[in-house]
DNA sequence: GATAAGGTATACCGTAACCGGATAGTCAAG
DNA sequence: CTTGACTATCCGGTTACGGTATACCTTATC
């Protein structure tokens, strides 16, 4: 038909499983004109080149980039080859930020899962000891008791506001520290929250978790009876011989992300401890 | 107030900030019963607990991976430690997959740039010889005159369902090749369809573009007048006193994506190149 | 050449996942 | 005790489609 070159022409449903779209998404298109059919014939049937192909992909491809239609479309509107490479090397960088998105999720998904497992490993009140290794936390300042909101806030902002700069290595999930002494206290314990990091970061308060020996047990259930946990734990340590150190550590296993009540949640706790010497 | 543990309580907007996301987004979690705040307070201001955060920034991430919300929704409704592990092991492929649909489009986006760029800076009608190397390409059967849309639509079938197994170093974009021998003819020729590729693949026709000296012009404006710069290259071939080669490529640097108008389309010749005496 | 199967365009309505604005109530600071 | 900044609720709007009904068109088949 046409004395040219090579040109294919396909229906809408052609051109939509071409494309890897439901057919209506091509009369979307259409609709807002983001991508019309290269010609269209006089009893309203649609043809659309194999060529336009090209442009279908590059507008899914910055859709995929979070980019609205409509600038799309007013790209599409005033294309030229410069506009083009402008727009290209502009949205280049969101892909890297996009990837690194999915990368978090990613660490979260398995994170998530070793959490999960280790909850449901838990045997209760089987208390144990082992040797851990040391481990850098990014550290919040302590939590006061009239105003515990305050604090946390400022710490998560700065901590969140931080990550968004340089992409955290950091887990997603959140854990407190007590000192221990604090710990059976008729008043409320000064906590500090923590999530874990590999790296060092400079303008973030980090603390470091003491390579050692720490007594490590899981508490079943609400939060409220943690105390209950904690007092057989530095029992169990007495009757070991040993003294409790400086610190103890709260890890959220189960907790509302994978059951409703809070009778299911299990919390490891670890406990510093010491030699009756004084020794770590 | 509480005698337990360190619970920290956010306002909607306190909540909505620490999680990045607009307040709005929180009622509607509310409203679908996917995501309600800790506790209401008598005068309905909402309460979320710091804990939250976590349930949050897992229906986030699930969203970002296209889950619709209501799946999300019927998890947490029935969620349990082993639900929990299930459903991160399904998803987890799903962000390789999405990682790897992002990388297509940074290719896309990469491939697109250096088109255009060379198209830019092509000049008309200044024909050079170039050293090629060796290229593997995926190419379809010859396009039938008759019906040349279903050998077209068989090969992208081929391909693209290839494509979506094994992850594809292809190139996105499509080029054509010609006997050189039916270019001029009065009928139309026998065109393939390629992209270029890196690695073998079983299954589907490869086709090995020669290394050696190719003859390098470009054509501006439509396809209908591609005929002319054949013929122009044609001649120039053979006033180098060299002679045309079996095969013709080409690629089309600047069309529908990057431009409006056919005249301002750029599309790469190239075409194989013989000493007189028959050598390579 | 009639028919049936399947494909097409138009029109209208519905959906998911929000966002914005108006209104009215609430709270904290000076 | 007022002022400014927050809060909840209601209503409607937005984006990017998807479903369905209707009527028309095309192709393969008998």
């Amino acid at each position: 038909m046409e004395k040219g070159k090579t040109e294919i022409y396909l229906t809408t449903g052609e051109f939509a499983k071409l494309c890897g779209v439901n057919k209506r998404t091509l009369f979307h298109y259409n609709d807002i004109g983001l991508l019309k059919p290269a010609f269209t014939d006089e009893k309203g049937y649609r043809s659309y080149s194999h060529r336009q192909l090209d442009v279908f992909l590059l507008i899914h491809g910055l859709k995929e980039l979070k980019l609205p239609l409509k600038d799309v479309r007013d790209y599409m509107d005033h294309r030229t080859p410069q506009h083009m490479i402008d727009m290209a090397q502009r949205e280049l960088p969101h892909i890297e930020q996009e990837i690194e998105k999915l990368q978090d999720i990613r660490r979260m998904l398995e994170e998530t899962i070793v959490l999960a497992e280790e909850g449901l490993a838990a045997k209760k009140k089987a208390f144990r000891l082992e040797e851990l290794e040391e481990q850098r936390l990014i550290r919040s300042g302590p939590i006061a008791d009239g105003d515990p909101s305050a604090g946390y806030l400022e710490w998560t902002n700065e901590f969140r506001q931080f990550d968004r700069l340089t992409q955290s290595d950091a887990s997603s999930f959140i854990g407190t520290m007590t000192a221990v002494e604090e710990l059976l206290k008729e008043k409320e314990p000064t906590v500090y929250f923590f999530v874990k990091t590999d790296r060092q970061r400079e303008g973030l308060a980090t603390f470091i978790k003491r390579k050692g020996r720490y007594a490590v047990g899981y508490h079943h259930g609400s939060y409220e009876q943690l105390d209950d946990t904690y007092t057989d734990m530095l029992n169990w340590i007495e009757e070991q011989g040993l003294q409790a150190g400086e610190f103890s550590y709260e890890e959220y296993l189960i907790d509302d992300v994978a059951v409703k009540e809070e009778k299911d949640y299990v919390t490891r706790l670890e406990i510093e401890v010491v030699s009756f010497n004084g020794e770590i």
